[in-house]
DNA sequence: CGTATTGTTGAGCGTAGTCAAAGTTAGTGG
DNA sequence: CCACTAACTTTGACTACGCTCAACAATACG
């Protein structure tokens, strides 16, 4: 276990103070929790279905995804993880994971062994609040993209998905401004879309074409950020953010 | 607040106790519970969007559906609720709702006050580890939906839902063997797949000419559960039951 | 019994999928 | 640093699954 220098946990101290108010104890114990570093490259497998889980991984630096397979070999993504992210609470109880998760650029994690994260919540009921509505906030966005994928058309989709990736970078600090990093590639995009390859690429053009956004190679720049938004049927509430998340979507809506 | 005679939250303890298992001392706290008991006919609102939410809604008996709709009113059906679900526990910590619960049929719910829960939960840690690997549970049938719905055709999706429809009313002893009670509309089957209703009707006639299901009224008789099985690419596993429904499926790969 | 809802059928259409190939970018090793 | 290769993006032609619109039949309900 790594001597904790008290940074390394950051990203995920960030993330829960966002969802929780914490005071200074609780702060200092989230970062005095003990955990082992470890880096990743992109494609590596975070954990796999059938995995038995039985520790807390954070995603202290790069993307990740969560995916599902069907019998036919189709893939399904269910969500992008970011920095902050903790990624198998969602399973950690449950035993054994039923999905992927997957580093889609390289990446920093730390392993928090579950009997830490019970300690840690048994004495600081407040940090079990925020790791609550860490979980629920998932399940409020699996909802979206339930209404996302089921009931709304390609372009509808994929604008949707640009807007949810910029105020989630946006929140945890990772962009200030229109243009941000996209670490997926189009064939991904289909998979956390519900589409193929070739109509994504379709109807990304179709974006570019209507002056909403700017792509090249994995960056991305919103060009008009109320028309995304509408061209997505794009509300934030969902992602059930705090204090800096709307105030980016106050100056993005000033700015144009 | 309804003088309590120990039997009405009893769907709720089975559910609970399904997830963790429980002592006595436990499921008398539970069955101890405080409530309000309400009827409510079907298509009355359990809860909508933009809510508060302050307490705790327990389905004891019929069914109902969670449910969001889009900018453009189209409606997409998130996940459909039997008794014993604990309703807007998934929303309880995030204060305001972003999706709507309907009855689906006459219902009767207790309202349990959090306050309540809270305390029970701070006494028998036991208590929020079943509610937590619940929350963890809906999370799981959330990502099978998105699968379901982002990589599957028509007859997959249709053939899926039926699936996990009769082997959760078996595990909570709403139907024993292959006949079971189907409380959705044309409309709503589809608005629960991503389908139109026409679709939904076409493909419905299908499966029941091959021979897999037999639908009458709004009651299905499962005629081929492996077949139907394997038509919905179905595997039971993301409902992370234990006991009962695993017996179902012996019983049923037996008789067919 | 009358009316609203739900289920069924048909015809035609369109969004998105499939297949295939060429063009581009990124990554790797000599 | 360049050559080679693999991965990704782009384009075209064609297909098909599922949608739309519309009418009618059957069922549920007051």
């Amino acid at each position: 276990m790594a001597l904790n220098d008290s940074t390394m946990l950051a990203p995920l101290l960030t993330k829960l103070a966002g969802r929780c108010r914490l005071n200074s104890d609780e702060a200092d114990a989230v970062l005095a929790l003990p955990y082992r570093q470890e880096t990743a490259r992109a494609g590596s497998h975070l954990h796999r279905q059938g995995d038995r889980v039985d520790r807390c991984t954070v995603l202290l630096s790069g993307f990740a995804c969560r995916n599902k397979f069907t019998g036919e070999g189709a893939r399904q993504i269910l969500g992008i993880h970011l920095q902050g992210d903790a990624i198998d609470l969602q399973n950690s109880l449950l035993g054994i994971t039923d999905d992927n998760v997957q580093a889609l650029t390289a990446v920093e994690i730390a392993h928090i062994p579950l009997r830490a994260m019970e300690e840690l919540v048994a004495r600081y009921p407040n940090v079990g609040r925020a790791l609550w509505i860490d979980v629920l906030t998932d399940t409020s966005i699996y909802r979206e993209w339930l209404v996302n994928i089921g009931r709304r058309d390609a372009r509808q989709r994929l604008a949707h998905l640009l807007c949810e990736l910029v105020v989630r970078q946006e929140a945890v600090g990772l962009c200030s401004g229109p243009n941000y990093h996209l670490p997926l590639t189009q064939e991904q995009i289909g998979d956390a879309t519900g589409l193929t390859p070739v109509h994504v690429n379709r109807t990304l053009q179709r974006l570019r074409g209507e002056g909403l956004v700017e792509l090249y190679r994995h960056s991305v720049t919103v060009i008009d950020w109320p028309g995304l938004q509408t061209a997505g049927d794009f509300s934030s509430l969902y992602l059930h953010l705090t204090g800096p998340a709307q105030d980016f979507e106050a100056a993005m809506a000033l700015e144009n």
